[in-house]
DNA sequence: TGTACATCAGTGAACGCGCGTTCACTGATGTAC
DNA sequence: TGTACATCAGTGAACGCGCGTTCACTGATGTAC
């Protein structure tokens, strides 16, 4: 790649970098004007147009091309097929999900607050990432000896409520390590003390879920109407 | 009341329903203006102050005022402790929850939409209004004697995960029922159909999610450290 | 290797527009006597 | 019941500001010979 590519490639990545630490101010995206995160950026409001045509693909890109990949890091570390012993591997497993939110906040708060939020295009964007890591968990899971009485069909709808649920934590987990590092108030032990409160109530409610898809029979038909 | 606190609570109604209009089109709250707003209602744009101090007012007193009350005509409806028989009822449960949801599609959007949206006013109220919704659900779930084995702590966490499964359905279904208003491309047979597979896949979640609860064991400790 | 030209990321001035907020106002409704 | 005054929801003009987008530009990098 040419010099002249390889800084234009990271402007690029300076434009999706601007637009996630505006977010996590608590801006949502679609309130985020052009000419903020030229200024984040640090170059003219017409430079934009050599990279986007528009917010909406700026939030796209920045889907597709960087949080793709963070899903895939968690997919990496949770290695949910290759572990031998359901034993504790779901507390196991929370605490991993909660550290990697930890380690990239920004990505996994733009992740659920942009969801279902104000750009269809970022919103259409989410959706499939999210269709296509539930669908990727569901076969990791038919690895796992624990899950393989149930078909291929129930295992993607396991492995798409846990998705959810596990999403459904991230923005309470966020703003109790968020202050832990502002110390608003709270001393550490206390903020501690309430991150293993929650880490608990967190692998409580995922045992739940799979305990119930342990004990599930596929072959009974859920029959919807009298 | 007087005649003229009645004309102004239809107006302060009138900002509700403008804000709702509006979010339904796919524009998220925080990325609406007080002048598209007062526009909607039919007044002035200086009107808006003789109701709010400025939009997050607003977007707070419509969450606070409206959105409760939509919460509890779905438990209304729900009865989940005075049902007798737990055969089918998850079935049933879900479908009434996705023709509550049908009934006030506007309401059930913001509530998701803005749950970790823009604006940290309306994100608090949101999430005092769930938090209390699914603490009043746990103890329905007291009242239903599959559940009656597990703990009021457990209950309360059952509750929150049964309710983030079920919002997490809403912006799908919705979105599948516009299409049914909007027939574009698709036939009503073909909705329909796409329809029932979605109430039948919402349901099998929803039993994995709470056979699990009902071969739960409160006793278990979580042990969470090595 | 040196030269002449092409490419193109980023510049800077300019535009018209919708924004939030101020202010003094109007006129219908409510209240005191 | 009638009159005189107070209240206050909604008006309309005006403001300065940040917005998205246009355009012709600059100057460093890349390419052809």
């Amino acid at each position: 790649m040419s010099s002249r590519e390889q800084k234009k490639l990271q402007t690029r990545r300076a434009f999706f970098n601007a637009v996630l630490d505006l977010c996590i101010t608590g801006q949502s995206f679609s309130s985020i004007s052009l000419r903020q995160v030229t200024r984040e950026v640090g170059v003219v409001p017409t430079a934009f147009y050599r990279h986007f045509d528009d917010m909406e693909s700026l939030g796209e890109a920045l889907v597709v091309e960087e949080l793709g990949g963070t899903l895939a890091i968690l997919r990496d570390g949770l290695q949910i097929g290759r572990k031998r012993s359901f034993d504790r591997q779901i507390a196991k497993s929370i605490q991993l999900f909660l550290q990697t939110v930890n380690a990239q906040p920004r990505y996994w708060q733009f992740l659920v607050s942009e969801r279902f939020g104000g750009s269809e295009a970022v919103r259409k964007a989410i959706s499939n990432l999210i269709k296509m890591h539930g669908k990727i968990l569901g076969e990791d899971l038919a690895l796992q000896p624990a899950f393989t009485h149930i078909n291929d069909y129930d295992r993607r709808l396991l492995a798409e409520a846990g998705v959810n649920m596990f999403f459904s934590w991230i923005i309470d987990w966020l703003e109790l390590t968020y202050s832990e590092e502002h110390d608003d108030e709270m001393n550490p032990a206390e903020i501690e003390e309430k991150k293993q409160l929650m880490l608990h109530n967190c692998t409580r409610q995922a045992q739940m879920l799979f305990y119930g898809a342990y004990n599930w029979k596929s072959s009974e038909e859920t029959q919807l109407n009298d």
